[in-house]
Formats: structure tokens, sequence, C-alpha cells
DNA sequence: TGTAGCATGTAAGCCGTTACATGATTGA
DNA sequence: TCAATCATGTAACGGCTTACATGCTACA
């Protein structure tokens, strides 16, 4: 009941799924370690903005942090009704194919429209861009990998940050082919005679 | 000059700049057939709005179809001041890092609240998914091979669809790698005693 | 002493969607 | 004759961003 929220309130509301108790800060950066690399990470005000509405509708509990200075800080726990309606999301609503914003794709089908050496500067910035990226996902992979008590508990963000490390991987490799086809295709196969 | 357009209206602009004129109708029909896979594919209402937006700036022209029946058909062409805004904004916008919204893999992050079953059900969805997407791909890679008079033209087309069925298929493999993990790891990993 | 990080929010506005409205042409 | 495709647009609004506003705490 009350379904319909949108994709990214279920993705937070997710990350507080994995027991513990965070505060909006902590949820943001939760996201940025998580969601940043196959979704979207929201902004902080969006993130706040989110628990609001979760909070109405009771699918987290908000408590006030006592021995809080002035301003209250709070801590967001997902809630039973927080776990049903998430799993019941994950078991009805229709899964979308996965939308792609890639304008390195994009700038390099207009390839006609730039000289050789713009679009070849572009994919080496790329894999640059990539191998940080790349770093990133691997620290967060390194830090799933050596879990306390429960060893279980990280078994699916560990498959999903694999994942994105092979993306990652798949991606430098075909940017160097392209790379490639860039700089030496058309470019005098055979030399002429 | 009069920089700061959304990158979609740069992408329609781009896929104007391949020589033809084209109603709105079939400029959306060519981002179907290109921008959907890397990029997003906006709505009808979108590129007509965009189309307005474009030629009030001068960048594209507008000719009404003569032999017009009663509704005014018009044909969309870019401007060289067009092809030079597009040019410096290739040559000068910030590229970002490409932005993925991958339903999938946020879903299973979240596996641990559903049944080994559902998630690998889904898993074996996205796999069909996948094979569709590849065949729809393909099939526009296709179209790009056998050019008539200039067999450059499509030379970028052809590689952005290349990179997008080496990702389809890079993506194929790591799901069912992934759904070896899902239905065997934590399965008794050896017989026990 | 001042900067970075922790912490919480509101307001304005952009980008793009879906829903709605309209109508001609082609082919089964 | 009826459905699909071609063809053009407006209105409302959803989801998210940036900019703005505020203030504490820890540390160099």
């Amino acid at each position: 009941m009350s379904q319909d929220l949108p994709t990214t309130s279920y993705a937070l509301l997710g990350l507080l799924s994995f027991g513990d108790r965070l505060t909006g800060y902590e949820l943001k950066q939760r996201s940025d370690r998580t969601l940043r690399f196959y979704w979207v990470s929201p902004a902080m005000s969006q993130v706040y903005t989110e628990l609001g509405r979760l909070t109405e509708r009771g699918l987290v509990s908000a408590h006030d942090d006592t021995s809080a200075p002035a301003r209250p800080t709070r801590r967001y726990q997902i809630t039973a009704t927080g776990v049903r309606e998430l799993r019941d999301w994950l078991g009805t609503a229709p899964v979308e194919f996965p939308a792609l914003k890639h304008p390195i794709a994009l700038r390099l089908l207009l390839g006609h429209l730039v000289d050789p050496h713009t679009t070849q500067t572009m994919l080496e910035e790329y894999i640059e861009a990539l191998a940080e990226r790349r770093t990133d996902l691997q620290a967060v992979r390194d830090s799933l990998e050596t879990n306390d008590a429960d060893p279980d508990l990280f078994r699916f963000p560990r498959m999903v940050a694999d994942w994105g490390l092979d993306y990652y991987e798949g991606e430098r490799r075909m940017v160097i082919e392209l790379i490639r086809r860039v700089t030496g295709e058309g470019m005098d196969p055979s030399p002429r005679s």
C-alpha cells in the first residue's frame, strides 16, 4: 500500500536495511560509496527531503540524539513497515533496463566534427578518469572484504562492487581499442605508391 | 557565445550534423537508433521543444515542406552557426564522467532482503533483455556498415555501436558469473560431514 | 584563528516526462 | 473501416540540482 515512491527513495531506504542507524549526513556518505557507482548519489538536500518523506510514511523512524548540543542530530532507522514495503517493492515493481548517460560516447559519435587529436585526447583523459574511479571502487570493495560478526552481511554489496570493477576493466580495454581505431584507421592502411 | 544549452540539445543538434534534413518525427527516430543506447532518447514532445529552441537561436533552420497538406510538415537543417556552436561545445565544454542508472545492480545490492530464487530470476530476465537490446543495436550497426557515397560518414557512429555491443557482451558474461555466485556461493562449499 | 568536516534544512529552478489535443495518410 | 504510422504541438508536474542559510566541533 502507498506504493509509488521514486526509485531513489527505495535506494536510500535500502541503504538503511543493513542494520544500523545513520544520520542524514552519514547516509549521504554511504550513498557516495555505493549508489554513486550504479545509481545516483543524491545531493545532501535531497537526502534530507527523502528522509522526511520516509519518516512521514513510517518507513523509517527518527531518533533525536540526546546529548545533542543545540541543533538536534537525528539518527534514522528503518522500521518493520519499511522493510516490508522495501521487500514488496523488490518483489513487484517492474525492473527497468539500465539507463546510461555517456558523454564520451556521445562526443565520439560526433567525431567527424573535430580533429582526430581532440578525440584521442578525450579518450585518453577518459581512461585516466576511469582509473581514478576504479581506485575509489576498489577501496570500497576492500572495505567490504573483512567483515566482523556477520560475514554474509556484505555478500551482495561485494558482488555489486565486483560487477562495477569488471565494468571499468572492460571499458578500459575497449577505449584503448577505440584509440587505436581513431588514430590508425584510414591513416595509410598500406603506404600509397 | 550563448553557450549553456542542455547536453540533450547538443545531442539532437549533433544528429542533424550528418548532412540531411529531418522532420521532428524523423529526428526522434534517429535518436531512438543512436542516443538511446548511450544517452537518452528524448520524448517526442521534447524533440519539438528542442527544435523550437534551436531554431530560435539560429542553430537550425526550418523549411516548411511545400506540397504540405494541411498541417505544415517542417524539415530541419543545421546551420553554419549551428555547426560552429557544436564544434565550440565539443572543444570547450567539460566532459562529465558517465552516469549509470542500473536498477538490476541496485536490486542485487539488496539481495539480503529477498530469497535467492527471486534474485536469480531477475538476473536471468536481465540477460534476456540484454540479448534483445543487443539485437537492436546489432541491426543499427549493420545498417551503418554498407554506406553509399561517403564510406567515412558513419565511421564514428560505427565505433560507438561497436562500443555498445562490446559493453553488452561484457555485461552478459559478468551476469552469468553473478548468477553462479548467487546460486552457488555459501551453498555447501564442500559436503558437510 | 581559521579551515575542514559534521550537521540540517529551504527556495528556486532546470530538465525532462506523461497526459492531453489534433489531424492526415497508408494499408490490411 | 479501422488501426498503425506520420506529424505537431501544449500543459502540468515530478525528480532532482544548485544556491542559499545556519551553526557546531576538531584540529593544524
